[in-house]
DNA sequence: ACGAGGTCCTGCGAGC
DNA sequence: TGCTCGCAGGACCTCG
C-alpha cells in the first residue's frame, strides 16, 4: 500500500522517463476514481501537456503540467508505470493509459480502485496543499513541530500519526512500526505522549521512512516501483504482519488489535507503553 | 470535537 | 467444483 517511502520511490523512478515527456491522448476506462474533477475536464486537462515536473507530495505524486496540476493518489492498490507495451493483466486494470510523445504509455493501474485522481489549478493545488500536514523528512519538521502537531488531539496516537492533516504521508505500516520503535502504546493518547516519547517517535519516523526509501517501499501485495519491481522493505518490518510472533526486541509475543480506527495494529505489550 | 460505523472497490482464501 | 462470505484498507462521509 502506498505510503511515503512508496509514492516517494515511483516518483523517482519515474521522474528521468517522464519530465519533458508530453501526452499525447489519454484514455480513462473508470471514473470511480475520480474526485472533483469530471472525466471531460481531466481528459482535456492532459491532452497535448508537456510534464514539467514529476513530484510526491504526503502520498500522492504531482505531475506539473504548467498551470495545473495531475495529482495521483494510489490508495490501497494503485500503481505508476511507463511501458511500451501492455501486458494483459496491465491492460485489463489500467484506469488511466496516457500515449507519451516517446512511443511509450503512462500507465495508472490500479487492481481496486480505491485510488484517486485529481486535476487540480494552481489556487485549488495550493489550497489543497496547505490542508495537509507537514512532510516528516523536511528539514523544517523538528521535534518540537511533531509534538505540537500531537498537542491538540485526544486521538490515539496512532490514529493521529495517520491522519493526513496532522503529518503528511504516514499510513499503517510506518505508524505501526514508528511507534515500535519508539516504544510508545499505539493506543495512547496523542496529547499524553511525553515530550521525551515524543522526541523518539520524530527520530523513529524519519529513521523508518528514510530506511524504507532506501529499501523501494514495502510490497505487502500490490505495490510496485516505477520500474514494475516490488519493494524489499518487507524484509525489515518488526511488527507489521508480525501479529503473534516474538518482538525481535524482547521476544514477547506481538499483539494485534483492530480497536485503533478498525485498522490492523500490531505491538508489544512489554515495549510500547 | 470526538468515536463509531458505513462506503467505495476487487481479489483472495476459508468454509460448506 | 462452485458458491457465498468476510476481509484487506485510505480517505471521506454521516450520525450521535
Amino acid at each position: 500500500m502506498p505510503e511515503l517511502p512508496e509514492v516517494e520511490t515511483i516518483v523517482r523512478d519515474l521522474r528521468p522517463e517522464l519530465v519533458g515527456r508530453t501526452i499525447l491522448s489519454t484514455r480513462l476506462t473508470h471514473d470511480d476514481v475520480l474526485r472533483g474533477v469530471t472525466r471531460r475536464r481531466l481528459l482535456a486537462g492532459l491532452r497535448g501537456r508537456r510534464i514539467r515536473a514529476l513530484t510526491r507530495r504526503a502520498k500522492h505524486a504531482v505531475f506539473d503540467l504548467g498551470g495545473h496540476y495531475f495529482v495521483v493518489q494510489p490508495g490501497m492498490t494503485g500503481s505508476l508505470l511507463v511501458q511500451k507495451d501492455l501486458t494483459a493483466d496491465e491492460r485489463h486494470y489500467a484506469v488511466v493509459q496516457a500515449k507519451l510523445d516517446d512511443g511509450r504509455v503512462l500507465i495508472y493501474h490500479d487492481v481496486r480502485r480505491l485510488g484517486t485522481l485529481l486535476l487540480l489549478n494552481q489556487a485549488e493545488w495550493d489550497a489543497y496543499d496547505a490542508g495537509l500536514g507537514p512532510e516528516p523528512l523536511d528539514p523544517q519538521f523538528t521535534p518540537e513541530r511533531l509534538r505540537e502537531r500531537l498537542r491538540g488531539t485526544r486521538q490515539a496516537i496512532k490514529k493521529a500519526l495517520m491522519d493526513q492533516r496532522v503529518i503528511a504521508g504516514v499510513g499503517n505500516i510506518y505508524a505501526n512500526e514508528a511507534l515500535f520503535i519508539a516504544g510508545i502504546d499505539p493506543s495512547k493518547e496523542a496529547r499524553a505522549v511525553t515530550p521525551e516519547a515524543s522526541g523518539r517517535l520524530h527520530t523513529a519516523l524519519q529513521d523508518i521512512l528514510q530506511a524504507a526509501i532506501e529499501s523501494k517501499g514495502t510490497t505487502v501485495r500490490d505495490y510496485r516501483t516505477g520500474t514494475g519491481q516490488p519493494g524489499q522493505f518487507q524484509f525489515e518490518l518488526l511488527v507489521y504482519e508480525r501479529e503473534g510472533e516474538p518482538c525481535r526486541r524482547c521476544g514477547t509475543t506481538l499483539a494485534g488489535t483492530h480497536a485503533i480506527d478498525a485498522r490492523i495494529t500490531v505491538f508489544c505489550h512489554r515495549c510500547q507503553r
